[in-house]
DNA sequence: CCAATTTTTGACCGTTTGGTAAACGATTGC
DNA sequence: GCAATCGTTTACCAAACGGTCAAAAATTGG
């Protein structure tokens, strides 16, 4: 009887782990922790609830299971931002990754900002222990960067913080820039966010 | 008895329905329109569910309520934004009272976030017949200032969404940003923004 | 003061919630 | 082929949910 992976799981297993994650997903990020039910999440999975139950320990493992894996990959293009000859471009590589993301992973950053803007009960030490060190690291080679002349002068923190805020504002907010832009505009806002941040680094 | 105001309000009447929106925008902003309970909503206010209840309609009425007057005081700032000598200058003005209203307002924020990244099943009319026009007319406003050269070139609607992007996100994101920079940084905030729009803006 | 009205409350109802028990199929290993 | 395991379902909880109702308390107007 699984719930937990304590031993090799089987690939009816790993599929339908699969299946339920993703259904899990969508609800989620809609509906958010306390707004999504069992009952949805089977039914967007096509199993029955008692089924979930056999997968997963309740409610809270599911969306925890989600929380663990959503980090790493939210975080990887910041990871990739590393030292080089052409800070500038570095900079603007992340940012357009990071662009990308949000197009390709509306449900992730979703659930990820959900999360967040509840206080993120469960992602406190997720946030402090995975987040924070990488995050001062970032801050600490744009500083170099500053110092160096290399860059223009910024406060590292609040551009890392205004480039998150501007892309992940295409996929959380999705519904308000369908509504006044269109939804089909990405070419528009791929050099509108270009310009944004290359007018404010460049020396 | 009342539920819907079709006469005049008495004190007390108008006291309590204060308490309880009071109180509901707090949940509301927290936990979403699913996740939030009558209950927590009636803890909240200090009054009992079926008195809350003779106040609203119901849960749905405060919800309702609450949506309703959020819209008109989240779209002053930009009301105010009209023609005038110096349009870098309106434009910052807007950018810095969006950027203290949400740290004024931050549950209000949450609650607008929220219900956007829900998809806006219970603001698609309002967003349409009270946000739209706004928006395409101020629009309009920035692209002749663009036209006239008096500011750089840039997507008027674009622009328009980054200044909420990355006003909004420091009070939808408040606890990320209490973990990376410390919330008592608002200056350096203030000082980041500033300087990124006036950077993007100045021809 | 008292009667009419307004406000508050405790008890309750039908439904939905997360979760369980056990029996029922399906697979697998031998 | 067959037992042992794995996977699924039916039936069911107890608690929490949004909401109702009638009676009690508090307020108001005369």
């Amino acid at each position: 009887m699984p719930a937990d992976t304590a031993k090799k799981p089987s690939r009816i297993q790993l599929k339908n782990r699969g299946i339920i994650l993703d259904a899990a997903l969508d609800v989620f990020s809609t509906h958010g922790f306390r707004g999504a039910t069992l009952d949805q999440i089977a039914e967007a999975a096509g199993l029955s609830k008692p089924n979930i139950l056999y997968y997963f320990g309740g409610k809270d493992d599911i969306h925890r299971t989600l929380l663990n894996a959503l980090l790493d990959v939210w975080l990887a293009p910041l990871v990739e931002m590393t030292d080089t000859d052409d800070p500038l471009d570095a900079i603007m590589d992340y940012v357009h990754r990071k662009l990308e993301m949000s197009w390709e992973m509306p449900r992730e950053s979703r659930l990820f900002a959900g999360e967040v803007i509840r206080g993120a009960p469960r992602m406190a030490t997720d946030l402090e222990t995975g987040l924070k060190p990488l995050f001062d690291e970032k801050c600490a080679l744009i500083q170099r960067w500053v110092d160096d002349g290399r860059i223009a002068q910024v406060s590292p923190a609040h551009l890392i913080m205004s480039i998150w805020a501007v892309t992940q504002h295409y996929a959380d907010f999705e519904a308000q820039v369908g509504v006044l832009v269109g939804s089909g505009s990405q070419d528009d806002a791929r050099a509108h966010v270009d310009a944004m941040f290359r007018s404010l680094l460049t020396p």
